[in-house]
DNA sequence: CTGAAAGCGCTAACAG
DNA sequence: CTGTTAGCGCTTTCAG
C-alpha cells in the first residue's frame, strides 16, 4: 500500500507538506499543492484512517445504533444519516441490535466504546439505565432520533400533537365512533412512541367529549401483517367504529386490507388515517400525517457534525415538522 | 481516555502483557490475566481501534456496499452480515450508494479505499468497469451477494433455476396462459437478476411449448406499487393470463392487489407466484420461492471472515438454496 | 511556504 | 511468563 512517504518522495517534498496539501490546509503554494495532488492521484494514494485517526483523535466515523434495519422508519433515517455523512467524508458504522436484542450487550459494551466513532446517533431505542449511562459517558456527542429518551438529547416529531391532529381530523369529518390501532411495546424499541400516540388519541377524543371504547382500542406491532390482524378482530365486533386512527401507516394499510377482506368499504363505511407517509401510503390512498424520516436522519447527522466541528451543542430536543396529507381513505361521515 | 499504559501502570505490569492478556493470547499467567482484566474493566478501558489498526494492519471492520437499505433484500442481507460480524467483534461500515447513485463516485474513490475495511461485501450491484476494477484492486477479500457480476466472486441463488421452477409450478398446475411481471433495469441495481428471471420464465415456457405473449410480459420496479400498476395494465387486456409469475414477492403482492381491485379472484381466476418469501408473503397467502436473504448475508460475512483468518479463498461462486412454498395464491386450472 | 522531529496508542518481535 | 524496544502512517508543533 502506498503511504504518505511514497507520495512525499515521488513529489520531492516532505510528508508534512503532502499532508497539508492533501487536506487542503493553507500554507502550501499552489504549485506544490498541484504536484502533490497529481502524484497522490497517480499513485492511488489514500490516507490510512487508522493512522490519521491515531494522530488526530478523530475517526471520521459516526456510530448509528438501530433496533433493526427492515422497518421503514429506521432504514429511511439511516439513509438520511448516511447521505449527510458521506457528503463530508464521514463513514457510517452500523450497530444493529437485532429485534431480539441479543447483540445489545456486545454493542454497548464493546464496539461503540471501541473508540471507533466520533459521535453516536441512536434510533428510537429503549435503553436500559446502564446503556443510557454508557452512552452518556462516552464523552462524545450523542443524539436519539425518534421517541424521547430520558436523559438523552433527542430529535423527532411531536408524537402527541401528531396523534391528536390525526384524531381531530377524523372528528372534524364528523366521526364519533373512532377506534385506535396502537403499537404494543416491542422489545428494544421505544415504548414512549406508541404510548404518546395513544395518549394523543385519547386527549383528542376527550376534548371532543367522545367516548373511548376499550373494544375499539387494539395493540399490535408496527407492521402491515399485525395491523391487518388486529383490525380484523376489531372490525368483526358490533358495533364497529366508523373511523380508525392507526399509530403507523403500516398498521393503517393492514386495516385497509382487513376492511377489504370483510367487505367494508373504505372510506364509505370506514375512514382510516395513519402516521408516516410510508412509500406504500399513496398506493393505498391512505390519508396520513407525513413525517420526513430521511430529513430527520440528515438533521441528526448535521447536528452531530456541527458539534464535532465545535458548534455549541444545540440544547434540548428538536421538533421536526409534520404535515397532514389527505388521500382517499378518509371521508366525511 | 484511559490508555493501555494506564492499565499497565495500575496493574503493575508492562503494556505488552496488558495487550496479551486483554486479547486472550497465550503466555500470560492466569493470575496476571485476571488482574489485568479486572483493572481494565474497572478503568473502563477500551482499546483504540485506530491504534491497534495501525499496529496490526487490521481494521476489524467490513465494508458493505448497498444500493439502498429500504428494500427487503438489501436490508435483510445487511442484517445477516451485521449479525455475523458482530459476533466476532467486527464492525459493519455501511456504504449506501443511494438509488440515484450520486454518491457512488465518492464511495468508490474515497471511502472504501480509505483503508478502513479489511474486506468488502457488495450487494447485488451493477458496477461500472472502473468500479469493478477498483474493487478488484483493493487487495482485500471481496464478494458480491445477489446477482452475478463479471469478474467478481459472487454468492446468491440460481436465478435462472428459481424462475424456471416458479414458472414450471404454474405449468404443472395446468396453466397455459402465463404472464410475467419482470423487473426493469433500475439504475445501480444489478441488471442481470431481472434478466435471468425473465430468461428462466421463457425457458420454462419454451420447454412446455407454451407461447410467450409480449402483451403478457411487463416490466416494473421491484416494488408493490410498481407491481400493482403494471399488473393493472396487463390484467385489463383481453384475453388475460390465468397465471402470473412475478419476479419478486413485492411485485406479486402488487399483482394480487391489482386483481382484487379488478374483481379478479385469486387464485380462482388468477394464480400468482413470486420469489423471495418476503415478510408480507404469508399475509397475502402468496405462493413463492423462498430465498434466505439473512442467511446469505451471514454466509457472505463468514466467507470473508474465514478468508481474513487465512483460509484459502473459496473459489468460484456460491449457490444458495431456495424452496418452493405453496400458499393460497396458486391453484390448478 | 516548507521540513524535521516528536508523538498518537497499540502490537510484535526479541530478549530475558 | 514478562518486559523492552521498535515501529505502524499520519499529524502537528516548532524552526527555518
Amino acid at each position: 500500500m502506498t503511504s504518505i512517504d511514497d507520495v512525499a518522495r515521488a513529489s520531492g517534498v516532505s510528508t508534512a507538506t503532502v499532508s497539508r496539501a492533501l487536506r487542503g490546509l493553507p500554507n502550501v503554494s499552489p504549485a506544490t499543492r498541484e504536484t502533490v495532488l497529481a502524484t497522490a492521484e497517480e499513485l492511488g494514494y489514500v490516507a490510512s484512517s487508522s493512522a490519521s485517526g491515531l494522530a488526530t483523535g478523530r475517526t471520521l466515523a459516526m456510530g448509528v445504533v438501530v433496533p433493526n434495519v427492515s422497518r421503514w422508519f429506521y432504514s429511511t433515517v439511516l439513509e438520511g444519516i448516511d447521505s449527510e455523512l458521506r457528503r463530508v467524508g464521514y463513514d457510517t458504522i452500523l450497530f444493529n441490535l437485532g429485534l431480539k436484542g441479543e447483540d445489545r450487550e456486545r454493542v454497548f459494551h464493546r464496539s461503540i466504546l471501541r473508540k471507533r466513532t466520533d459521535a453516536v446517533i441512536a434510533l428510537c431505542l429503549d435503553f436500559t439505565p446502564s446503556e443510557r449511562e454508557q452512552l452518556a459517558s462516552l464523552g462524545h456527542p450523542t443524539i436519539v432520533v425518534g421517541g424521547p429518551v430520558t436523559g438523552l438529547r433527542h430529535l423527532g416529531i411531536d408524537e402527541l400533537a401528531v396523534a391528536r391532529t390525526a384524531t381531530e381530523h377524523l372528528i372534524a369529518l364528523g366521526h364519533r365512533a373512532i377506534g385506535h390501532l396502537g403499537g404494543a411495546t416491542e422489545h428494544g424499541l421505544n415504548k414512549r412512541v406508541p404510548e404518546r400516540r395513544r395518549r394523543g388519541y385519547e386527549l383528542a377524543m376527550a376534548a371532543a367529549r367522545l367516548a373511548v371504547r376499550p373494544e375499539w382500542e387494539e395493540s399490535g406491532e408496527f407492521t402491515i401483517a399485525s395491523g391487518r390482524e388486529v383490525a380484523l378482530r376489531m372490525l368483526r365486533r358490533t358495533p364497529r367504529p366508523t373511523a380508525l386512527f392507526a399509530a403507523s401507516d403500516e398498521m393503517a394499510i393492514g386495516a385497509i386490507l382487513a376492511a377489504r377482506e370483510l367487505g367494508i368499504d373504505v372510506p364509505g363505511e370506514l375512514s382510516v388515517i395513519g402516521i408516516d407517509d410510508h412509500p406504500l401510503a399513496a398506493t393505498f390512498g391512505l390519508t396520513t400525517i407525513a413525517q420526513d424520516a430521511f430529513g430527520q436522519g440528515c438533521l441528526a447527522a448535521r447536528l452531530m457534525l456541527d458539534e464535532l466541528a465545535g458548534s455549541p451543542p444545540h440544547a434540548g430536543s428538536g421538533r421536526y415538522p409534520t404535515a397532514l396529507i389527505e388521500r382517499s381513505s378518509t371521508s366525511a361521515r
